[in-house]
DNA sequence: GCCTGTGAACGGCTTCACAGCG
DNA sequence: CGCTGTGAAGCCGTTCACAGGC
């Protein structure tokens, strides 16, 4: 999940006022702000991370030679449902015929200039251990437009080591490096306790956009946005989902008992057999 | 009940699947299914996933001999706010003491319950690239609980070769193999056009919770539930957070130019200087 | 007095359903 | 007639604020 900071996206210039939960001050409810001064802008964060995967998507389709689609077509590629589909794209603007569907390059073109493909970022990559190895390695990254610009470790033994055709740095010198090469996204793949300390150097770098890979809460002023990847928290949530299911298992079995019959559900050793459709 | 797929945010956002059978059937749209005949839990999947993230503070904690913690202390640790954090807390019962806190090993105790974490989860890791090599080699993954019993690949170069201390396999024998070991979380790190493939065979396999670093849509029956790292998406949304950066930049000008003065607002990019006392 | 636990208010995302246009 | 675009309704998670126990 992510965004820390509550905030809604609202790069707001002014510090919204509020901010500070403090300390649950009971506070007397400040009046009402106004607020939606913003200029139209609004689109909800849900929908860009999806309009990010309506983009590949209609990559994929476009090599196909496919020149328009329909809000249905798209939707069941991306795993959505068309109503959402439109929803989103009507966040970005009325690019659509009706009675036709979408011309590909269209939405291909809007959807990255919303989501400000059209510029490059500068990535620098921060702790070259198996991950850092990983991530270097994808090499300008997911469909270019990121180059990974700098790696920084402290391990002695990688200094100056090229990784992926490019020199391991000292994290003293991410300062300045960043500074220089104009970084605007930095992706901390560090153990834990440098996690923060790496994440300050890049922010004092004027790095404002963070993909956390360290499984800890960075602590970063309100003009940084940072997202995390957390590997311990994804499995643990499937793991709630193993744990989830093997009890409705249980309750299955103790409905079908009472039931008594219950048409061909097999009950198949491994098989889960549940099935579901239930639906609520 | 079928855990519908929430969105989630950030990372793990679950794709909707939309399941063979489905497909554009236009459904009678049927009288009204009472629902809420869930047995009382009913967890938010956000929460979820945020009792995985005080787990691991909560071990911090405890590492440091203390055995008693607020919400509020615990809250701001977590980076969320203390009623969220009550909240959360109150979907798995009523652990804390009013006037004073939580007893951290408590805490603990009933997240890992909650969370699944007191049964082993046995993890297989497909496609061992640079990506698999990582996650091979995390070794037991995070916080033990998930061991990895088994990786997969294709590479005849890779067959058979030790990862992590564990030999790779040929795809083909997922069914077979997995059964065997009987894996609950399957880990895909294959190219985009393995993906699916892979998937399937997983399911196959018994396979109910899969990990999707492909950038890849899957689909999957309902019964499974899929969870997705997608870097590119993280990157891009990082991304349109810098163009909306640039453009509030761009409209903070105007607006400084035309209000003439502004107080304090220091513009500078580095400026920062806050030191975040956490997250509002 | 302090802190937890929680009903209720709130807000934002999703879904619906239909008007509008090719 | 088909499909887009969108106001309105619905739903769900978050935030509030306070009752309740220590």
């Amino acid at each position: 999940m992510a965004a820390q900071r509550g905030q809604r996206n609202g790069v707001g210039v002014t510090p919204p006022a509020p901010t500070a939960a403090e300390i649950t001050t009971p506070i007397p409810r400040v009046a009402e702000v106004p607020a939606a001064r913003e200029r139209a802008r609004a689109i909800p964060e849900a929908a860009v991370a999806r309009l990010a995967v309506y983009l590949r998507v209609l990559s994929g389709i476009q090599e196909q030679g496919v020149g328009t689609v329909s809000s249905e077509e798209l939707a069941v590629a991306a795993g959505v449902n068309s109503a959402k589909l439109r929803k989103d794209l009507s966040y970005i603007g009325s690019y659509g015929t009706r009675g036709v569907g979408y011309e590909v390059v269209v939405l291909i073109e809007e959807i990255e200039r919303i989501l400000g493909l059209t510029r490059k970022h500068s990535v620098a990559v921060v702790g070259i251990g198996n991950l850092g190895h990983a991530l270097a390695n994808y090499g300008g990254f997911p469909g270019r437009g990121f180059p990974v610009t700098c790696l920084f470790d402290v391990d002695p033994d990688l200094l100056g080591v090229p990784v992926g055709g490019l020199p391991v740095e000292h994290i003293d010198d991410i300062p300045r490096i960043c500074a220089e090469r104009e970084v605007s996204i930095g992706v901390i793949a560090t153990p834990p306790p440098a996690a923060q300390i790496v994440c300050d150097r890049l922010v004092e770098a004027g790095v404002a956009c963070i993909l956390n890979f360290a499984p800890v809460v960075l602590q970063v002023p309100d003009h940084v946005e940072v997202r995390k990847v957390d590997l311990a928290v994804e499995l643990q949530v499937l793991s709630f989902h193993v744990a989830r299911r093997a009890d409705s298992a249980l309750e299955a079995t103790r409905l079908a008992a009472a039931h008594q019959h219950v048409n061909g559900v097999s009950s198949t050793v491994s098989g889960n057999g549940v099935n579901g459709m239930v639906v609520s």
